[in-house]
DNA sequence: TTAAACCCTTGGGTAACCCAAGGGTCAAGG
DNA sequence: CCTTGACCCTTGGGTTACCCAAGGGTTTAA
């Protein structure tokens, strides 16, 4: 089947598994005739796979070790069971890193419901921010 | 002062410096002689602004507007109340969807616990992963 | 004087795609 | 048969906020 088909049948963008092919996750033959990509129901397998696996967490880099494995007759599973655990520990870290983030949004915004507007003097800026900016917290590394 | 200088006490790196000054955040004077970036007291308190609204979540885009206005005598205020609802709801909308995530991820890794590990035979890849690919869930554009 | 420590610019990498441009291919209707 | 619209291809740039390396000039302290 041709591309669009693919893309329909897993409802991603072509643009996705082109992606995917680019990555070697997909492996299409091309027509010879025309170059086009032609795409087997194995690959289909594989692209519903690649789409559960994004849905549990995982990420391309992870898949292809999957994969890799898988193609040398190896279980993936022990590599999926750790890979779970790291990406899940990630998920936790950013989910409380984002959680913080909310609460010091969630403050400014209480705080300012009783501050008036400032006009910028060549000092301050906006004096809302900045009356939030004595106190130094942690790094942020993700917005 | 020069750019470590200035980087030093802000706590932030020169690369970091030098990206906001490629994007207008910063406008240093240039040393005549050799090319190289004087900042001054005031280009460090405005660094400072922008890491302090960086911490509360705006973006650098968000950042320009609110200099943006500031620098035509207006107010940044009101834009900085509409940028900060915007963005809060953002981020509760990322912790939803981590949160969804990170319960899907729990919910494999309970499952997987009383599940043995399978040997990849052309027509599976991983059990694991393919015993949780019949549900699908909505998609999750953030990994 | 010379070597370390700084400064500069340019370009590439990050994660997982999306989108546009420019150009070839195919299928169906007139 | 030809056209036209729907596909296909590749390449390159954009997303966010930086980090890092390379290659080359400058300053500074020993």
């Amino acid at each position: 089947m041709k591309i669009s088909d693919l893309a329909g049948q897993a409802d991603v963008t072509v643009d996705t598994v082109r992606h995917y092919v680019a990555l070697g996750l997909l492996k299409p033959r091309r027509n010879p005739g025309n170059g086009y990509q032609e795409f087997s129901p194995r690959d289909l397998a594989r692209l519903r796979f690649i789409r559960g696996a994004r849905q549990l967490g995982f990420r391309l880099e992870d898949i292809q070790a999957i994969f890799a494995d898988a193609e040398c007759g190896q279980s993936p599973c022990p590599r999926v069971r750790d890979l779970m655990a790291e990406r899940l520990a990630e998920t936790r870290r950013r989910i409380d890193k984002l959680t913080l983030l909310c609460e010091r949004m969630e403050g400014a915004m209480e705080e300012w419901r009783n501050t008036p507007d400032s006009v910028p003097d060549g000092h301050s800026v906006c004096r809302l921010i900045e009356s939030r900016l004595a106190a130094p917290q942690p790094e942020q590394s993700e917005t």
